[in-house]
DNA sequence: CCCATTTGCTTGACAACATGAAACATTCAG
DNA sequence: CTGAATGTTTCATGTTGTCAAGCAAATGGG
């Protein structure tokens, strides 16, 4: 039983030397497409905030509150984005016409076009994939799927 | 000749759909991955900056400079960020013997057992990863590093 | 050896991002 | 109709980030 312990123990570290090998890899692509989103921002005279605001206006005008959600900050936080880009005239603030509290921002005809480069611009993730077969691309779609809790997706 | 390029365009299309699919992946943990490491940062009253640093001292000494590369911001940066982690008694700044005019932050005891904590409560990836086998996760791990062009390791 | 240059770090001015509290208008519920 | 809740903005404040300028120390060509 000695030996089964001990094997049970060689498996349970090189199973935690794998996790963390894994979670470093993951921290080096988080650290990647960061740096990468931001250069891309930056093409356009854009900050990494307000290139994440204005490819979220450009799939569907948001109020100002759902920003902040999805974003994940305050909604004091969002007006100084949206101000910003307004200001450059990629978004507008539109009053919705069933809740005069609400203001909705959408990106205009420019902001949109900006939204649609910067994403074909990010090469990041799209590159580095294509030397993967799809059936590769297709297990880690699964793989990182289940990491999400979108078995199904 | 039509079916076959027929054939090839879908083949295209949906290549291109599997790839825009794994890259939306890849920002949803992206995001994860911010989300949770803000959060573990805060629980010791520190920003994600800061805890980033500190997580770098914590395995060795670096001079400001080293660091400022390791975050790929300006050395300028990195002086406010260690003078605040500093005044709590996490860092210290040592000369470098060997050059006067470098300093050497290193972590504290007090840094060193924050930064251990602070890791060790890092749930994100670690605990989905759970639910995979450690197959899949080799798998996970040998496709991550194509990914970020480190095939051997 | 000496001086010009380079290197490492800090300081100062400034902009963006982020939070929290307070103000305001509007909506909603009792 | 009134009081509570909601959506947005403004203000004060702190952190992160850049860039330019400055200082101290190291380095290399004359």
């Amino acid at each position: 039983m000695a030996a089964r312990t001990d094997t049970a123990h060689a498996t349970e570290a090189a199973d935690a030397a794998l996790t963390r090998e894994v979670v470093d890899l993951i921290a080096s692509i988080v650290s990647r497409y960061h740096e990468e989103y931001e250069a891309a921002a930056a093409q356009y005279g854009l900050t990494g905030a307000q290139a994440r605001v204005l490819a979220l206006l450009a799939r569907e005008p948001l109020p100002m509150r759902r920003i902040a959600e999805q974003l994940k900050c305050e909604p004091s936080n969002v007006t100084g984005i949206v101000d910003r880009l307004e200001a450059r005239g990629l978004v507008e603030r539109r009053p919705d016409p069933a809740d005069r509290r609400v203001k909705v921002a959408a990106a205009t005809e420019a902001g949109a076009q900006t939204a649609d480069r910067l994403r074909s611009g990010l090469t990041f993730a799209r590159e580095p994939l294509a030397g993967l077969s799809a059936q590769e691309r297709r297990a880690l779609r699964d793989l990182l799927r289940r990491m999400l809790d979108m078995p199904a997706g």
